[in-house]
DNA sequence: GTTAGCACTCGTCAGGTGAGACTGCTAGAG
DNA sequence: CTCTAGCAGTCTCACCTGACGAGTGCTAAC
């Protein structure tokens, strides 16, 4: 029972259960494994062996006579083995193409994100996804007016990484185009170079301070500012891509009609695959979450492959999601070249 | 055999015959049938009846001792019956109002779409999708230069209807921000309330005519003009919403596993479904394309529901696609209702 | 033209059976 | 003490079977 260190012999035999249940989707017989595995024992010792896994809870039986299984711990021992080796295998170059290639020379970010779940997708033959980081720390570059008919105004805003965002807010009173853009040259000058959180927070803590603009123009800025920014605490953006994936008639039933559901729910939904996600995105490299070691009930039978790019505040995440029963070794060398490569692309940028 | 007309008894089986399919999904039998239909004779008159319009290929039997079940053709008349008497009832109000409660007072084209496509999928359960017009007819309203770092510079286009749309270009050289921003002035006063292909051949043309242009601003701002006008045939954008509906484990299997797959990679791959409804938008009104009508052989269990707004070549389009057995009456008047309101909003917003 | 009655057809479901796949166990060999 | 060969035991799966019920088509009478 103890889940003590394993024995080599130990090891080599769950790590080619695994691999091999992976590939064929089927329980793994003794003799299967026997032949497959090349220690020089026969299939009783084996057995044995295998008895010892199941009571340590690495793998299980779906019915008395059948095969083995890898449960979620087994999973987990198999991919902390795949992460420990394959520091020397990282492999960004053709995911990074296919990105550049795919998203083009000069993307905005939101379609770099959305580049990288597809390309996700394409690699790993799994749903996609990216996240962008949270708005909030972003570093504002420059804003901009643009009238439209009556009292509405676009606000376009432009954060560091060629990410976009914009906006139409009614202004109540019609304001000229020069006093527009003389509005936009204030804040520019003012504000540039700021994390937007801290202009939103300067923004109110000026409009409090002087309570009677004198100045026009000033008062007009500031207001159009702040109603521009109110909003940032907007759900943080999320492409997905690939879940056409999850209906592949290719073998038995990836994955459960209902886990399909509730995955085609998150798409729609998006923020709950950012609120399941939030837990696992502190440490650097790659993170695999398996199966039920998440804590959404009806994923059960989902495992999570996700990485994070970028630094500090400005972290977002990309990843990928799919059956327990995934091939981990691809996905994590994926995901890990896509983080590589969407930080590049930022840090290019800049 | 011959699809003449029905006499009355006959039409009111029939109609009463896919309502209760479209109701209960299990075949219908005659006694049931002689239960609602509510004409006095009994179910051996009834079963005369069937037995015609399976002759004339309304409908069909799953196997021998099992009842009718609507063909394509059935749903058709059943539809067409529907398309007949509904005009009275057109009731646009609710959609509207959630719609509008959705997309907020004044939302960008784009959110109104989105949002078009999410009450789509909320009132009728199945998959919402809205279409947008193809760009090159938008009417060109304001551009504007926002320069990036180094000689990048975002464009920011908006053609009316609050209809924007952004791309970052690369100019070769740093051009200053003064110099920008006089170019968009100059491309605004010149070009605005031209439709955007005509504006596009316009600075073709000059470019052609000046060889040497002699005014360096003028130079400058039909260039950036051309580079943003030249990808104007990007493909039309498309939202849909609610692909969830389809792994919906409610009753007997909505939709087969296969037309699922099919489903979610036009979700993926949209100018798909552009294509596939394309020939569908000509009338005024609500089409119904029904099963094996389209020409689509992966989606032969489905139906569409589609309706365009909007006029002359400024047409884009909303509707549902559904299985077969769909509430036609309830995707009809919501289809419609939704067309209503995101021409109305148009209107409004002009 | 309509209806009652009846024979007939067919799908479904429960129950039973045999083959096949693996295992766990035990006894014996190294 | 470790490993192995052999065998009995267990479970799934595919297949068949027969009873049942639903619903029809047909026919003869109204």
């Amino acid at each position: 029972m103890t889940p003590g260190p394993l024995s080599d012999r130990t090891r080599r035999v769950l790590a080619c259960l695994v691999k091999d249940y992976i590939d064929t989707g089927e329980p793994v017989a003794s003799a299967a494994l026997c032949r497959r595995a090349g220690l020089g024992v026969s299939s009783a010792t084996i057995r044995n062996v295998l008895a010892q896994l199941e009571d340590m809870g690495y793998v299980r039986q779906p019915h008395t006579s059948a095969g083995r299984v890898p449960t979620d711990l087994g999973y987990r021992y198999y991919v902390d083995m795949l992460l420990d080796t394959r520091r020397a295998t990282r492999d960004a170059s053709s995911v990074e193409a296919r990105l550049r290639e795919q998203a083009g020379a000069a993307p905005l970010f939101d379609q770099l994100l959305s580049s990288a779940s597809h390309v996700l997708f394409e690699f790993s033959h799994h749903v996609g996804f990216a996240i962008a980081p949270s708005e909030q720390h972003a570093i504002f570059q420059r804003i901009e007016f643009v009238p439209l008919s009556g009292s509405r105004v676009l606000v376009v805003t432009v954060a560091r990484g060629n990410h976009v965002s914009q906006k139409v807010i009614d202004t109540g009173e019609e304001i000229p185009p020069s006093a527009l853009s003389q509005a936009a040259n204030y804040l520019n000058a003012e504000f540039g170079g700021m994390p937007l959180a801290d202009v939103r927070d300067a923004v109110i803590a000026r409009l409090e301070q002087e309570r009677t603009l004198y100045d026009q123009l000033r008062a007009i800025a500031l207001t159009l500012a702040r109603t521009t920014l109110e909003g940032i605490e907007t759900p943080t953006s999320v492409f997905i891509d690939g879940t056409s994936s999850l209906a592949d008639t290719g073998e038995a039933t990836p994955v459960s009609l209902s886990t399909l559901r509730t995955l085609l729910q998150m798409v729609e939904e998006k923020q709950r695959l950012v609120r399941l996600l939030d837990a696992y995105l502190e440490g650097p490299g790659v993170a695999v979450v398996i199966g039920a070691e998440h804590h959404d009930p009806q994923l059960r039978g989902c495992s999570l492959v996700v990485a994070a790019y970028g630094d500090g505040a400005r972290r977002g995440a990309v990843g990928v999601i799919g059956p327990t029963r995934m091939h981990y070794s691809r996905a994590i060398s994926v995901v890990d070249g896509a983080a590589v490569a969407v930080a590049r692309f930022l840090r290019d940028e800049n």
